[in-house]
DNA sequence: TTACATTATATAGCAGGCTAATGAATTGTG
DNA sequence: CACAATTCATTAGCCTGCTATATAATGTAA
């Protein structure tokens, strides 16, 4: 009788897993972006960096980690290999030597230009109409928001749960 | 004017990104997974591994990685960080050597009983309601079977697109 | 049966991700 | 002012992920 160290009845299935689901699918489309992406010869978080930049120039290794929802101890490394492509310079603030700026440069604003293209070219690989995109981006913002509402409660008392693995 | 090098119009933002949504929420849930799955001393990709071979013992390398929908060779280092915590053991078929079985060891077994609060202590800490997770589930498989659908299309005709980035 | 393709796994090299620890600059406080 | 705490960035060490390549076993065709 194995029936206590195997999966007998289902409880944990990997397909019913929420955050399976969205792991799986994000790194599916990552997938897709990847040769739209070797035009501009940048990798996607690279390509969101530069996203970042493209919006507000100048900003400092902090503001694009936090942009980005990734760790300051990830955003280093990365925009070191940007700086090493070429495509941003660093610069220590004058005003305050701790802080880090990022500046585009000419070569990281021409990307731009190229990068318009991208977000039609996605669309037709993955083949997703507009109303599902938006209404995903709101779910996961949604459940986003949840987390850090759970995570700030740090008097955490009457949370009710359920199975959403 | 900076018009050009500069994403003024907002064309380019990250927020309006699918897959920034997708990716960056499936991070933010594998954090909250972290706390409850070092009880049971494995990461996120290791519990997926569990959670297949809890289901179906004794599979191939290339199941396991075809179940959890990443490369053959991100698997192989994968299982052997298993195999050197003691909790599977990996082993040549016998009819064909090319093969790999991986099986559960009595540690792996053990873990199951563990893993069974996992569901509902994660959704403690992300606070998500289960129809919101069966959606977005049902949504991004859909997803995924649109990339394989246009994927497998090598004849891509008048596939029309839209901007979903 | 030799020759060639295919299959299954493993390895190498690179780019993220994370936590933890380090170092340098700034801020806050007694 | 001095010293502690904080802040910002970097580095180190580990675990994914990927592509490309290697190696061995199997399948297939001439």
């Amino acid at each position: 009788m194995k029936s206590c160290t195997t999966d007998a009845k289902g409880l944990l299935k990997i397909e019913d897993q929420m955050c399976f689901a969205l792991y799986s699918t994000s790194r599916a489309i990552t997938k897709q972006y990847a040769p739209l992406l070797a035009k501009l010869d940048v990798t996607y978080p690279q390509y969101l960096t530069l996203m970042v930049l493209w919006q507000r120039d100048g900003i400092l290794v902090q503001e694009i980690a936090s942009s980005l929802e990734i760790d300051q101890a990830t955003a280093t490394p990365l925009i070191q290999r940007l700086e090493k492509s070429g495509i941003v310079t660093r610069q220590r603030s004058k005003e305050d030597e701790r802080k880090v700026q990022v500046f585009l440069t000419a070569k990281g604003r021409d990307l731009y230009k190229l990068a318009l293209s991208v977000p039609h070219d996605l669309g037709c690989a993955i083949g997703v109409d507009d109303k599902l995109a938006k209404k995903l981006i709101k779910e996961a913002n949604s459940i986003k928001r949840s987390i850090q509402r759970i995570g700030s409660a740090t008097d955490d008392k009457d949370l009710d749960q359920v199975n959403t693995g």
